[in-house]
Formats: C-alpha cells, structure tokens, sequence
RNA sequence: GCCCUUGUAGCUCAGCUGGUAGAGCAAUUGAUUUGUAAUCAAUAGGUCCGCGGUUCGAAUCCGUGCGGGGGCACCA
C-alpha cells in the first residue's frame, strides 16, 4: 500500500506496488512520455523502479539535470555497446557523465581513428532505432567477477571486486549486452534520441593514476534535443574564435618558438598590454601601502635546501652549475628572496605588516604535456607579494588582499569570482600543530569573505594553505587567477624575526600573494575574455589616424601627434590603400578607434571617428576628441 | 612524462597511390589619391621541422629526435 508524495506535496495512494512510470502515467500521459528517471526518497531510480513503500518521489524529465545526465549516461552505455559491436574484444570500463556530455575508457591494442569515431555514431544511431530494452538484475559479487574475468572484461571484475561488500552490484541489459553499472539508465535505448555527437578520442590512465596502463578514451556530447546539440557546437566554436593562441599569433601580440618551449616572445604589442597590467598594478598596490622590491633570478643551491625548496620541489627547478663547479638554481619562486630582503635591517612589530611586493620572474620545468599557450608556461612573471605580520593580524590581511583582488578584478572587467580553499598536502614542511593554526587562520578569512568558496583537499602549497581566486570569463569559464598562501614555515627556515613589544625576537607569519597570479596567464585570459577586443584603457594600439588622401597627411599627423601628448597611443596609416581596404585591416587587428582625417576635418579642425564593431560616423572637434578620450583612458571609467 | 594526432612561403592552406613544390592574403615595385570592411598590375619569396634509412629518385614511405594540437597525469 505505497503512499507517495510528489513535490507539490499531494499524495497518491496505491494499493499494489508500483513503477516510476505507472506513478508518472497516473499524473498524465504528457508526462509518462517525457519521463527519463524518478528519485525515490532523494535516490535515483530507473523508471520501472518498483515502489513498494511510502515515500517522497519526484519525477524527471530531459529538462532537468537528473533527466539530461541519465541520457548522457545511456548515450555513454550505448558508445560502449556500439564499440564492442565494431571492435570485438575491446574492453570496457568506465563511462561517467561529465560537464555538457560523457566519455568512455577502453582498453584494446589498435588506437581508435576520427573514421572509427563515425563509424561508431553510426553505429551508436543504429542502436537507438533497435529500441533495446533495458534490464536490470542484481547479481551476486563473485558470480558477477567470474562472469566478467571469463568475458575477459578484466577491468570490469576489477571495478566489482572493490565495490564494497553489502553494496548491490547491479548488471543493466540492452539485449543482449550488458554492464555492470549503479544506474539508473532509461527504458530503452531509442528513448535517448540521437542529439548526440562523438568529439575526439585521447588517452587516459587506468583509475587515472600514471603508474597504470593507458586506455583509450572517447569524449562525446549528448543533449535533450537537436536545438541543443547545435547552441553547444556553437559555443565550442565560439572559444575557438577567442583562443589566446590563434588571436595572439593574429595580432602579432607574442609568440613561441622550439628554442624554448613554454617560454613566451613578446612582441611590442603584447609588450605594452603586459607594461599597462604592470603599471596599473603598481598603482593599486602603492595606494595598498605595498613596497616593492626586486631579487635575483639565480641564487645559490644551499638557500633553496634551507627554504625546503630543493627538497620538496626540486623536480620543477631549473639548475645552473657555473665553471667554478658551484650548483645555482633559477628561482622558481621569489619568497625566499623577498625573505632576505626582509632580513635585512632590524625589524620591529610596528613595521608589521609589512608588505613587500616584486614583479619576480620564476622559471619551473613543467612536463611538456602540460604546455599550453599562455596559459601553462615555464617561465612566468608573478605580480607577488609577501606580507609579513603577526598570527593575529592574519585574517585581517588576508581580508585586505581579497578586497583588493576584487577591486582589480572588477577593474578588468570580472564581476564573478569564487574561491577555492587547500589546505595541507603530502609533500609538505612544518609540524601538524603549526598547520593546523594555518588553515585555521585562512579558513576564517575566507568565510569572512562572503564568497562562495569549496576546499580542495590536500591541494595547499608544501609551506602552507592557500586560496585560490577563480573568475568567471564573459562566455562563462572559470580560469584560476590569484593565489593567497598562509605560511608559518619559510620564516622561520630563513631566519626572518621582528622585536616585538617585549624586547625579544620572534618569527613573523608570511603571507604570499599574487592578484593577477602571472602577468602572462592573466593576459591569455583577458585576451580570451575580451576575444581580443579590448578595453580602451588597455589596449596596445589605442588609435589609428587614417588620411584619406596623401593631401592630408600632414594634418593626419598632427591628430596623431596631439592624441599621444594627451597619453594615448596612436599610429598614423600612411599607405597607398583606400580608406575601405584600412578600415577593414584595422578593424580586423581590432582597434578600439579609428580616426578619419579628410577635407572636411581640417576645414574644421576635427576629427571622424569609428568606434571598434560599430560602422557609425562620429564627427568631433578636435578638443573635445582629445577631452573625451584622456578620461576613457583612465581605469576608473571603465 | 603518457596516448593519439600534427609540422609545406611571413600567415592560412593545397600538393591523389613516391618523379626535388603551388594558391590566396601579406611583402616589394609601379600605376591609382581614394569618405567608412579587400583598387589594379608586376616582382620576389621555400634546407617541404632536424637527423638517419628504403629507393634510380622522398614533401610524400620507414625509424628517430624536437616542436605544435587534443586529452590523461601534473599544476608544488
């Protein structure tokens, strides 16, 4: 006699036990169509779950997460029944639901080709017009390990053996193939619809851990309908047209070359984008009462053993042995300078906090896999910071930074941000008890912070806890930016002390910190962000004076010469172009401004100006141009 | 680092199953002097990523190294 509740909050009584889909047909038939998966007290079922008890059920369709993820799933079940078909013998393992899709991990010798990826959506769309039913049966753990193992689905009697002991180990039937799988899966396989597509195959280790063997994954996407399926194709080439990389090399920002992987040549353009970052940095952080300071890029080995850096992060240090057989290392991080600088000269509680900042260049030997444009590199210029200050000023200090890492956030056009909070890693230096402080410390501040935070376990730096700032871009990805680090460590290992109120000596607390984290990845995000189109304030080239005869040359370079007195920057177009091949050019390498210089204009001592994206005409004097466009050039009009 | 994939002119790319390279744009020169997204013509431009091998002959096939891309692992 299940009574059931639904979400409004009415009951209906049965006087058997019955399905997800009787409930949902007794509703309406609408319903019953469209359902996908049911939760039984907040758990997933499958639809023909049978309800035998009272409980609260709520009813999915393709609409909610729940339905969406459950086609995904199935859509992932029906690769691996596609693939199987195909390639007999190729193993299976794992096939979860990720963001907007799913992939599946196989294991077989030949590697999957972008041909075998069709071959199998087609395969794949042959099974959804089969309509297989799906069957789910409980089996018994060692019946279910001796049925895989004699398969030769060895990967699959290894998933069973850990489940733990007590948990159901349930196999799903499609005809006659079949899956270990926790569901819940949906009735059929046409009630999956074919809005789907594979996207590209990679490798991926076994239970992701490196020291196994590598399997083949295949990514694919799925969605609810076909309008769906298009919108996230689209928004996939949408990021392709922002790729830093692609933008980058167009608009002659920076490159890369083999000489050095991972390290980036700026070229003039990219050259001032990253100046202006530094300088409006260097303005916010005098304001913020910071020092700044500068230390060397090669420093003897025996400072990185004290600071625990050879130790516990020697395998990413650059080394350097001079022809007098000493051993040097390029600084991959600039804490330990800084923490000399400190050093030097007594220093007082009343000196506390002190701030120190440094525009460091740190070198890391990254794996060459995890190269990405400037995103990932191995050399990298920080906007650091340490703050040196007592236990008791922690929270506070870390309160400041976060404002003013929203402060500058927001001056670049981020509104969104979140934090992510690590606390203590295996490889790491200091005793429990001065941990334990730390991230006390930290995760005080940043719940203070109001902001929406997750703790990434075990995920802190090897000398303490640390918050990371995660903003969200204009097509709504999430890139990891600054970093705030509690250290209770490197102080102390470096001898650093203050004279505190009592005439003794004791060791400051340290807090690292970098806003933009480093100037070159900050730069790959606003590149992305913007889609190269940036903001006037920073843009490298901010105008481009064009004459539209040779007759007005020389007025074009008046205009010109007047807009970089005023503190811009302006280029004049010179070239035996017309004025539609110039303005398709600059527009192209997107600048903010184009400003037209003809007959008219020096007959009234203006300008004609076209705004980036906007083919309007707007004619101005010359000073008001010159008014106007100084006061857009400051940060705070923006 | 691992799996897959890829490397041709400054850029974007073509070059079928082996017969020493082509286009468009850019550049240079000349003509044109242009009013809001490509004026016309001519010229020049390549160690086909490096190194080995197979072959009468290699951009093309094989091996290897380096770099790029997509992932995995890593992101201290």
């Amino acid at each position: 006699m299940p009574k059931i509740t639904l979400p409004d909050g009415n009951n209906l009584e049965f006087s058997k036990a019955v399905s997800g889909l009787e409930v949902a047909e007794k509703i309406s038939k609408s319903l019953a169509k469209q359902a996908m998966v049911i939760s039984v007290d907040d758990e997933l079922k499958d639809l023909n779950f049978l309800i035998e008890k009272d409980c609260r059920l709520k009813i999915f369709t393709a609409k909610n997460e729940e339905g969406l993820d459950t086609i995904r799933h199935d859509t992932a079940h029906i690769l691996a029944m596609a693939v199987q078909e195909l390639f007999p013998g190729t193993q299976v393992t794992i096939g979860p639901v990720i963001d907007n899709g799913f992939y599946y991990d196989f294991a077989r010798k030949d590697p999957f080709t972008e041909e075998d990826l069709k071959k199998i959506e087609n395969k794949m769309r042959e099974i959804v017009d089969r309509d297989e039913t799906t069957k789910r049966e409980v089996w018994d753990r060692d019946k279910a390990i001796n049925h895989f193992r004699k398969k030769g689905e060895i990967y699959k009697a290894e998933l069973i053996e850990s489940i733990p002991k007590g948990e159901e180990v349930s196999i799903y039937f499609h005809g006659d193939w079949h899956d270990l799988c926790r569901g819940p899966h949906l009735t059929s396989t046409g009630k999956i619809g074919k809005f789907f597509k594979l996207t590209k195959v990679s490798g991926a280790y076994w239970r992701g851990d490196s020291k196994n063997e590598m399997l083949q994954r295949i990514y694919g996407t799925s969605w609810a309908t076909q309008k769906d399926l298009d919108e996230h194709l689209k928004r996939l080439e949408e990021a392709e047209k922002r790729d830093h990389r692609k933008l980058g090399k167009e608009m002659n920002l920076f490159h890369f070359r083999e000489e050095s992987p991972g390290a980036v040549f700026w070229h003039e353009k990219g050259w001032i984008l990253f100046q202006k970052l530094i300088d409006y940095m260097r303005m916010k952080q005098n304001i913020a009462g910071y020092k700044e300071i500068n230390t060397p890029e090669v420093l003897d080995r025996t400072l990185w053993e004290k600071s625990g850096h050879w130790e516990k992060f020697g395998a990413n240090m650059y080394t350097s042995t001079t022809p007098d057989e000493k051993v040097f290392a390029i600084k991959p991080m600039n804490c330990p300078g800084c923490i000399e600088v400190f050093n030097q000269g007594l220093k007082s509680y009343k000196d506390l906090p002190l701030k120190m900042s440094e525009f460091g260049k740190v070198h890391r030997y990254e794996p060459s896999g995890a190269l990405h444009g400037l995103l990932r590199v191995r050399a990298f210029t920080q906007d650091d910071a340490h703050i040196f200050c007592t236990e008791d000023q922690i929270t506070e200090e870390c309160l400041v930074v976060t404002n003013l890492i929203l402060e500058i956030y927001k001056d670049l056009g981020f509104e969104n941000v979140i934090l992510k909070y690590s606390d203590r890693p295996e490889l790491r230096v200091g005793d429990d008890r001065v941990w334990d402080k730390a991230e006390s410390a930290l995760l005080k501040a940043v719940k203070a912070t109001k902001l929406e935070y997750s703790i990434n376990k075990g995920e802190g730096a090897f000398y303490g806890p640390k918050i990371e700032f995660v903003l969200r871009d204009a097509i709504g990805r999430d890139w990891q930016c600054g970093t705030l680090q509690v250290d209770f460590n490197l102080p102390g290992r470096l001898g650093a002390t203050y004279v505190d109120k009592d005439g003794t000596k004791k060791v400051p607390v340290m807090l690292h910190r970098a806003l933009f984290g480093s100037l070159e990845r900050f730069i790959g995000i606003l590149i992305e962000n913007y889609a190269g189109k940036f903001p006037f304030w920073i843009s490298p080239i901010q105008t481009v004076v064009i004459p539209i005869s040779e007759d007005f040359e020389d007025y074009s370079n008046k205009v010109s010469k007047k807009i970089k007195e005023a503190g811009m920057s302006s280029i004049v177009d010179l070239k035996n172009h017309n004025l539609n091949y110039k303005i398709r050019e600059h527009s192209l390498a997107k600048i903010p401004i184009l400003v037209i210089c003809g007959k008219k204009e020096v007959d009234t001592n203006s300008v004609t100006i076209r705004r980036l994206d906007s083919s309007k005409q707007e004619n101005m004097k010359l000073d008001l141009f010159l008014k106007t466009f100084s006061a857009l050039n400051k940060v705070s009009s923006n």
